[in-house]
DNA sequence: ATCGCACAGTTTGGATACAATATTTCCGGG
DNA sequence: CCCGGAAATATTGTATCCAAACTGTGCGAT
């Protein structure tokens, strides 16, 4: 679990140098596909980062990782520089740049403010309608889900195809409200090392139940066009996330009490 | 109105050199003032483009940047790439940076999220409580913002006066709330050409009085510690900027039909 | 022994040089 | 006259270099 990075950053990058000369227009990599080495390394460190590769105050040494990843300075430096802005990565001017630190208090901060922002985009979405295409998709995930749940207990695999299904609700959601800065601020909500890819929660398994229940009611209430009432529900269910996620933190810091260092 | 830009600079890094030979220690500039040429100019361009010094789609050419304020391109990419991670700048690989377009369909997104971030704001000011000292502060803005409405009407210095005022208030909300990212994902929404000083609006008296007067209620609401309150009436008054807003820009468009280019 | 200071080494910040990519111009063919 | 393509030009992306700032260590004074 060492030259992951390095590994990272080839799998960004891989969608540069690949296929064709490459027809020269720069459109068509406009959007998603990823073109400059800054770029690479950005989502490279971005992952290693959510992903807990780093610790949390660990310094990020700008030498060390460009010799890490294979290139100069320059693109390491724009990519922390990046990171800083998107919050995950602290900065002091002349002293450089280390991985930031999640605390309780921020973690909370965070799910309160992804509790008014995904609610607002139930809201839009119950407003604004969810066209045939993205119902479809929202129901074949709710639908996953149900096949999920219903052996009555969670397979370690299984955990990584619900995370997948909650991603599919919520981008279906977000999708429909049809508010493109909604997206881009939730991703800041989302890029945090402990909860990253989700895997964390989801230990009892009736908290889980219930939160597949609140996915079926958010549809109902978004088709529906109950603006007020999606809003409310989706409130309601990020609370209890942060909830869950407050009682497992208060768990570990029991396991491991505080004042390490 | 050429220059300006640089004044910019110079105003902004005035911050950097000042003083004795600096206390060595780099703790004494962590927050607040500005350091780097880096973060100089970051300031100084964001004030420009927010300040209308640049046109909506205008390329941000580095190297004439470099000139027009005396340093190398290194800052200037610096600068550049973080707006754009604030999303004030756009970017495209290969071709580089321009200023981005706020139209109406993203003043209206913008709009929503502010909404929804600054009843947020309210609500948990109001759980939270406010402290005595930052009550004060409110209540003397409030105090403030009544001699200048007293006149019944406004003059043109008032303007920048009245915008201080709300400027404190929603200062005051922001600190009593005790979320620190929320301050952070606000001031996107802040940093908006069009709006930028918030001198556009205030057009009509009548609607300015109401909006004052939705700041007292504000204050009674989370005082009492009524946070659902605080957070409705916040919503609502977010809700009228917005129409006003629209109502604005619908007026302007009349004035200079569409379909310019 | 402790505190202070100076010096050496490390690390970052900014400037410059070079390479890669896009845009423009200009020329020949249709 | 218009279109297509190739060279020329401009602009961005990356690497390297140098200067400034910080960190740590060791020596000397109290």
């Amino acid at each position: 679990m060492e030259a992951k990075l390095a590994e990272l950053l080839a799998r960004a990058s891989a969608k540069r140098s690949r296929g064709k000369p490459r027809r020269g227009k720069a459109l068509e990599a406009a959007e998603g596909g990823v073109v400059t080495l800054a770029q690479s390394v950005t989502d490279a460190l971005r992952r290693a980062i959510t992903e807990g590769e780093f610790q949390p105050e660990e310094r990020l040494h700008e030498e060390s990782l460009a010799e890490r990843l294979k290139v100069s300075r320059t693109p390491i430096r724009a990519a922390l520089h990046g990171l800083t802005v998107e919050g995950l990565v602290e900065y002091v001017p002349n002293r450089g740049y280390s991985v930031r630190k999640v605390d309780a208090e921020r973690l909370i901060a965070i799910f309160d403010i992804r509790g008014v922002l995904e609610g607002l985009a139930a809201r839009l979405a119950a407003e604004n309608g969810m066209d045939e295409a993205t119902q479809a998709e929202y129901r074949a995930a709710l639908e996953e889900g149900d096949r999920i749940l219903s052996k009555g207990q969670l397979l370690d695999a299984d955990q990584a195809r619900f995370s997948e299904v909650n991603g599919v609700l919520h981008e279906a959601i977000l999708h429909a409200a049809g508010n493109s800065m909604l997206g881009d601020m939730m991703r800041v909500c989302f890029n945090i090392p402990i909860l990253s890819d989700r895997n964390v929660l989801w230990r009892r398994f009736e908290w889980l139940r219930r939160s597949h229940d609140d996915h079926y009611r958010l549809f109902d209430a978004i088709v529906r066009r109950e603006g007020a009432r999606a809003e409310q529900l989706m409130r309601e269910h990020v609370h209890s996330v942060k909830l869950h996620m407050r009682e497992q933190i208060e768990d570990a810091r029991r396991v491991q009490p505080p004042g390490k260092r």
